[in-house]
RNA sequence: UGCCCGAUGGUGUAACGGUAGCACAACAGACUCUGAAUCUGUUUGUCUAGGUUCAAAUCCUAGUCGGGCAACCA
């Protein structure tokens, strides 16, 4: 499907429907849309999906998306959850130009609407209490009951809404009701709530209101004024979109074209705003900007970038089918990147001793690594060599097991860019039986990691030469969860059960003096151990602390 | 048990009445100074039953299964 201006539409369902309506001129081929969050928490992956969707369809079709609080409920928004919103949207990558929007701009405009609704015989405000509400609303397979408040003469509910807002009555006492049908069976429809007394103080209004709009009556008018051709939002607004329409008509408003689509489940972690806060709050995580939550602040600490975020969610597509996508797409999405991007260093994060008996002493030489092999213009840096180096303990087997092919007693294995060396013997401490230490001697002939007589060396292996190393925090991150769906749970078993008690593991590796020289917020990878972010907020200048991003794929077996 | 929505390999998605394709994952092989990357190959799929049609993943009906809806939340 394509357009003229917009060659290379990718489709999905929502793009069909616009151009269909582009075609049958519906919104005269202007496209505007908007991406709604509530300033009461912090963006996650799953709202990069509908960023991306939201913007991404603006590009597409050569139209523009708001960014819009839809700061309805003074009681759980806060100006901190929209600062944290708006350095999101734009860390992620895009722009909204002047197009920033709050629904509580519109608080004047939405009471006048309300205003109008009872004028025209379509609202009253009701007396009932909650419980009497519940009661008289009825359940999905039986009809409800009119509220006696139902016929209240519009003078009265005037009378009385405009009293709401000056403050004459407490919280609960009454409430603005759209006049539609009890009958109905979309309970929305059964004379719903669009009013509300909130005696709470709002974030941007502060206390000039007394009566707070319900989303579904602020939602729509806010589409309408900005004049948003596609409402874009999640599965379980279907229902509302009856009174959506409803809404806009009986006000003869215009009237966007509400489309609903299947927000993101991911594997091995959770995408609700209720669970994430759960785990900030109670500590079960350092913050919001945790690494190991799927939160965009996480993802970004953790060193994901906003590409390997908006390839993710192109990759995903959009339907209407509540699936579960799985994490390992996403962490392939930023592989992708990075094995592109990422300059490779060594770095040894379990080290053990490797001795060259037949290494002078004093003798140290430097070798020549290269820094991207996808990307030779990257250049290459100098790695100091000596008798001492760190290799990782498991890279070394007194008994190897079958298709181990590093290093073993009597065995060869190539250390990267410098010599092939023929382990000797190790040393066990008594006690505990660990390995201290590991012997080997070197093949000067090797210089540089070549074979001139032509000798297949299977193993390659990284180091560090532990004179010239430095150590370094390194934090290792995995899933969050242990369960590949956290929330799938028998009744009444709390999700943190599943939480991944090995999510994080801090621990100091021994790393090229390269490396200490990089500055906060570059991304490298550690050869044979996986991508690492140096982390913006706790590294100091030649104290850098690396973040794992993910590890290198591993056909091998669990590496760390 | 009322209403709304959905169902294509392990996962996500395409095919808009005409050869079921792509990506991830998994597995196998090639290559490799990263057990990475790259390349090649393999396994696995239209929820069920009817109907319409020369032809159905696609249209219709029924069923099954899954999700959503009964905040003065969004």
């Amino acid at each position: 499907m394509t357009t003229p201006e917009t060659p290379e539409v990718p489709a999905d369902f929502i793009r069909d429907m616009i151009v269909e309506h582009n075609t049958s001129g519906r919104f005269g081929g202007r496209v505007v849309t908007r991406f709604p969050p509530e300033p009461n928490g912090y963006l996650h992956i799953g709202h990069a999906k509908s960023i991306c969707l939201n913007f991404g369809i603006a590009a597409d079709f050569v139209g523009r998306c708001h960014l819009r609080f839809d700061d309805t409920n003074p009681e759980k928004e806060e100006q901190e959850y929209v600062d944290s919103i708006i350095d999101a949207v734009r860390w992620l990558g895009f722009d909204w130009g002047s197009h920033l929007y709050y629904a509580s701009d519109y608080y004047g405009r939405i009471y006048d609407c309300a205003i109008e609704l009872i004028k025209r015989g379509k609202a009253y405000v009701c007396s009932l209490t909650t419980e009497e509400f519940k009661e008289y609303r009825g359940v999905p397979s039986r009809p409800g009951r009119e509220s006696p408040s139902r016929n209240r003469p519009i003078a009265e509910s005037l009378d009385l809404f405009t009293r709401m807002q000056a403050g004459e009555f407490a919280e609960g006492q009454y409430v603005l009701r759209a006049k539609i049908d009890m009958a109905s069976p979309n309970v929305h429809l059964r004379d719903p709530v669009i009013y509300r007394i909130k005696k709470e103080s709002h974030h941007r209004t502060g206390t000039q209101w007394r009566v707070y709009p319900m989303y579904d009556f602020a939602h729509c008018i806010s589409d309408s004024i900005e004049q948003i051709t596609h409402s874009i939002c999640t599965l379980e607004f279907e229902v509302h979109r009856p009174l959506y329409d409803w809404l806009l008509e009986a006000l003869d408003l215009y009237r966007p074209q509400q489309i609903e689509f299947a927000r993101l489940n991911l594997t091995y972690t959770v995408l609700s705003k209720r669970k994430l806060l759960e785990l900030v709050r109670d500590h079960h995580v350092s913050g919001w900007d945790d690494p190991r939550l799927p939160t965009l602040a996480g993802l970004r600490r953790r060193g994901y970038t906003p590409t390997s975020i908006r390839h993710f969610c192109k990759r995903i597509g959009v339907t209407k089918f509540d699936g579960y996508t799985d994490v390992a797409l996403l962490e392939f999405c930023v592989r992708e990147e990075l094995n592109r991007d990422a300059p490779r260093v060594m770095a040894v994060l379990d080290p053990i001793r490797l001795v060259i008996e037949n290494y002078p002493e004093e003798q140290q030489e430097t070798f020549e690594a290269v820094n991207n092999p996808e990307n030779t213009a990257q250049g290459t840096h100098l790695t100091p060599f000596s008798k001492v180096l760190y290799i990782e303990r498991e890279d070394f087997q007194t008994d190897p097991a079958a298709k181990f092919f590093r290093l073993a007693p009597g065995r060869e294995v190539r250390l990267r860019y410098a010599y092939i060396v023929k382990c000797t013997g190790f040393s066990r401490d008594a006690a505990t039986g660990q390995i201290t230490e590991i012997r080997c001697t070197y093949d000067p002939a090797t210089r540089g990691g070549n074979t001139p007589d032509g000798r297949k060396i299977k193993g390659t292996i990284h180091w560090v030469s532990a004179a010239h190393a430095t150590p370094c925090e390194v934090r290792l991150y995995d899933r969050l969860f242990t369960h590949e769906r956290p929330e799938d749970l028998p009744e009444g078993v709390d999700f943190k059960v599943n939480l991944n008690s090995a999510a994080l593991e801090i621990i100091k590796a021994q790393v090229e003096p390269e490396l200490v020289r990089l500055e906060g917020g570059a991304r490298v990878q550690f050869e044979r151990k996986g991508y690492f972010y140096i982390d913006p907020v706790d590294s100091r200048p030649g104290a850098p602390v690396f973040n794992r991003i993910v590890t290198l794929r591993d056909s091998f077996g669990k590496n760390l």
